[in-house]
DNA sequence: CGCCCTATTGAGGGAGATCAACTCGGGTGG
DNA sequence: CCACCCGAGTTGATCTCCCTCAATAGGGCG
């Protein structure tokens, strides 16, 4: 895991690790620069100066917290469309990885700050964003606190099941490692869960990352 | 527990339900007026119509979540000077209750989106409220996800102390219940590892609500 | 083809839940 | 003022779900 700065020439092979500005937010002057990043490289660490915030082009990427003796809470996933690092204050509070190779967007958060306090539809839309990431973290406190794992894998698939599709299916881009540590459970607890559920004809993994969901009613059950 | 209207008659006793208007955040005609709930009194509930984003004036009130077969996510305390209420969408994601007998002032939502629509400042401050409220929800998350029971509890006793002090200790406004479904534990263990930490000599108990830290180094270090 | 990382499966142990008994304290009514 | 009552809190005994440790299987990349 290098910082973002030695990756420009690690991912060389990717591609150019710049492209020319892209607008995020239409008509505020809201652009940023392209970047890419390989799998389980580091875009930010935590306690980092927060320069920038980011918007995922292509592939994955997580954000997550570690404590003093390595246990690793992933706060959430981000997708193609999906910002992140927009945190306010002057530091990150997390780290991100990209959990595949991707591509990213940043955008100097000075030039965010600076069109929120001059335009309020900006500020509006930032609000709109930090709402609907609250919405997800009440969420999934109540996973984290009061469920069971058949019930936190369950709610896990149903909700990547509308955020990855792929021919029917959904295309899981990380490891069981990080829906553990996204779930609060260990990577053995997850998989077997999961086989729990190909045997009862809930799910079918054609590959390990590859899944359907076959009875999508029962999943709605066990996530209660 | 009652709905809020019911409440108006109900709590006649603990003196005049409404109050005159008063400003939440000054200048831009953000006004509300009062209500006081009786302890364990409901102030609103999962699925209603959000009408009203609410102010705390006196006492504690308690958000959560429920699921079908009664277990219960306390989301967050709100103590004196704080908001809640204030989701976006059309429904509450959550129920408010009375912690204690409290004081709250109500603020129509339509009058905040107003105001937030035409006024960039109260836009940003609604912004600054969703990001306070973001920060305190990835740092709980870690906890649900990957602490352990003395672990959260330490950190539950830490964030409390400097929102509740009472003469050099503090006064927990709380049952042993509320704690135990903010911190995803039993009330027996919460109760359990109090005890413990008071016979280490790291708190002491004068009455079971009201705490004092005696080694504040010792819950750091059990907050890990 | 062979290596290594990821995933799966099994056996055993432990942190915290559950069930149950008991204590404490505050409020109410005699 | 005291006796009673009831909810809240504490403590103990047992159970269970998930973690830990360990071995095996799979799959992608050089």
């Amino acid at each position: 895991m290098q910082s973002a700065q030695a990756s420009i020439e690690a991912v060389g092979y990717l591609g150019p690790a710049f492209r020319d500005p892209i607008e995020i937010f239409p008509g505020f002057g809201l652009s940023g620069f392209a970047m890419r990043f390989a799998r389980n490289e580091e875009i930010f660490g935590e306690l980092e100066e927060a320069d920038f915030a980011y918007k995922v082009v292509s592939g994955a990427v997580r954000t997550f917290r570690v404590l003093s003796d390595g246990r690793r809470q992933v706060v959430g996933f981000h997708l193609a469309g999906e910002i992140f690092g927009l945190e306010r204050g002057g530091l990150h509070l997390a780290s991100a990885e990209a959990v595949s190779d991707c591509e990213v967007i940043l955008i100097r958060r000075t030039v965010i700050e600076k069109a929120s306090s001059a335009n309020g539809e900006v500020a509006r839309w930032l609000l709109g964003l930090a709402n609907e990431e609250l919405v997800r973290l009440r969420e999934h406190m109540m996973r984290l606190g009061r469920k069971t794992a058949a019930e936190r894998v369950a709610a896990f698939l149903l909700e990547m099941d509308g955020r990855c599709p792929n021919g029917g299916g959904m295309a899981l881009p990380m490891s069981r490692g990080d829906i553990a540590d996204y779930l609060g459970l260990t990577v053995e607890t997850v998989s077997r869960v999961l086989s729990q559920y190909e045997r009862c004809g809930i799910i079918a993994m054609t590959h390990c990352r590859q899944i359907l969901l076959r009875d999508r009613r029962a999943l709605q059950g066990a996530d209660a």
